[in-house]
DNA sequence: ACCAATGATTTGGC
DNA sequence: GCCAAATCATTGGT
């Protein structure tokens, strides 16, 4: 049996239980609503109808006339009777669901996204650091990574003010009905429980409203996401200075070029590029290097070269031209020197 | 248009 | 989780 019919047959006890037994102080009224109901269903339709002409004044003093009229206890008391018999029945149905797994998934993702949650201001303050240190312009991955940024921040900021909305809504509407259940109190018995009851009612019902925002600002987030994605797909090359800084690593190191965790955070630093990347650009250079030493011979001995100098010039020994500093004692055979004198 | 270079992704082994 | 290897997809020079 759900609600509506309990409610049905509850008022349909109401009828049984309030023609019969409450009397009406109006006998000769009473006698003609029995004798032409047509006719008495035709008056109060037509005192119904006339409400919505009345003054919002008339109506006060209507409310008021009726809080005071003499007949009001017994009425109260009669809906009291017929309440303890309905609320029986209705008490105990379907209390406290548990959380809507479905809204849990939502929020760890918004939460997971940086939608919801704490603002991730360190992030980006730290991105544009780097940028800044990698020197010159900023690289279009990191420009790319701005405006991904920026995109979110749109949609956390749409989708803040939205939840704001809904929740002043959600008070709002909440304490009219609250206002209005206790106005009514003073006619009809009405437990907190009830009031309690229907407050989880419209909370149920705007919590389902704000699953509908968290769901279309995942959906936005995913949108955003994957165009970046498709956006890093579309590969750039890596500036000259950077791919200079990683071959210079990468032929310094040739007798074991697995640069550590740290060597690859200090190379993604100096090169504006992430640690992903650089183990892109190792792992793609090992196997392109070894695959093919012949091709990589010249750029292998410019680096040989440019780190000797470098070491040179360190150690303020520059007319020494000593062999370059190629610790070599691993899989990656050493470059050889080009027979046409360039060192 | 073609093609080598190159960054990213996938696959499979450890 | 890292690596090698193969492969994909784009870039950029010709």
């Amino acid at each position: 049996m759900d609600d509506q019919t309990r409610m049905l047959t509850g008022l349909a006890g109401l009828s049984g239980l309030t023609q019969p037994d409450v009397g009406d102080p109006d006998s000769v009224r009473k006698q003609q609503s029995l004798v032409q109901p047509q006719q008495d269903i035709g008056d109060i339709l037509q005192q119904i109808m006339a409400i919505t002409d009345e003054s919002l004044d008339e109506a006060q003093a209507r409310k008021h006339a009726l809080n005071c009229h003499r007949m009001k206890p017994a009425l109260f008391s009669v809906l009291c009777e017929i309440k303890e018999k309905t609320v029986l029945s209705i008490r105990g149905v379907q209390e406290e669901d548990p959380p809507d797994p479905q809204i849990m998934r939502l929020d760890n993702m918004l939460l997971a996204e940086g939608v919801s949650g704490p603002e991730k201001g360190g992030g980006s303050a730290a991105a544009a650091a780097a940028a800044a240190a990698a020197g010159g312009s900023p690289t279009d991955s990191s420009i790319e990574h701005s405006d991904y940024r920026a995109k979110l921040a749109q949609i956390r900021q749409i989708y803040h003010s939205e939840l704001e909305k809904y929740e002043q809504a959600c008070s709002e509407f909440t304490n009219h009905v609250m206002n209005l259940l206790r106005e009514q109190s003073r006619t009809r018995p009405i437990s907190p429980k009830e009031i309690e009851r229907m407050v989880a009612i419209i909370h149920r019902k705007f919590s389902s409203i704000q699953m509908q925002l968290k769901q279309s600002t995942c959906e936005a987030v995913m949108i955003l996401r994957s165009r970046f994605l498709d956006a890093r797909r579309k590969r750039r090359n890596f500036n000259k200075q950077a791919t200079e800084v990683l071959n210079e690593y990468f032929y310094s190191h040739l007798s074991n070029p697995y640069p550590s965790e740290e060597a690859k955070e200090e190379l993604a630093k100096k090169c504006g590029i992430t640690v992903s990347q650089v183990s892109n650009w190792f792992g793609n250079k090992r196997i392109r290097y070894k695959k093919n030493i012949g091709k990589f011979q010249e750029e292998a001995n410019l680096y040989a070269v440019k780190t000797a100098v470098d070491a040179a010039n360190v150690s303020a020994q520059a007319s020494q031209a000593n062999s370059p500093a190629t610790p070599n004692s691993g899989g990656y055979p050493a470059p050889c020197y080009t027979p046409d004198g360039r060192l």
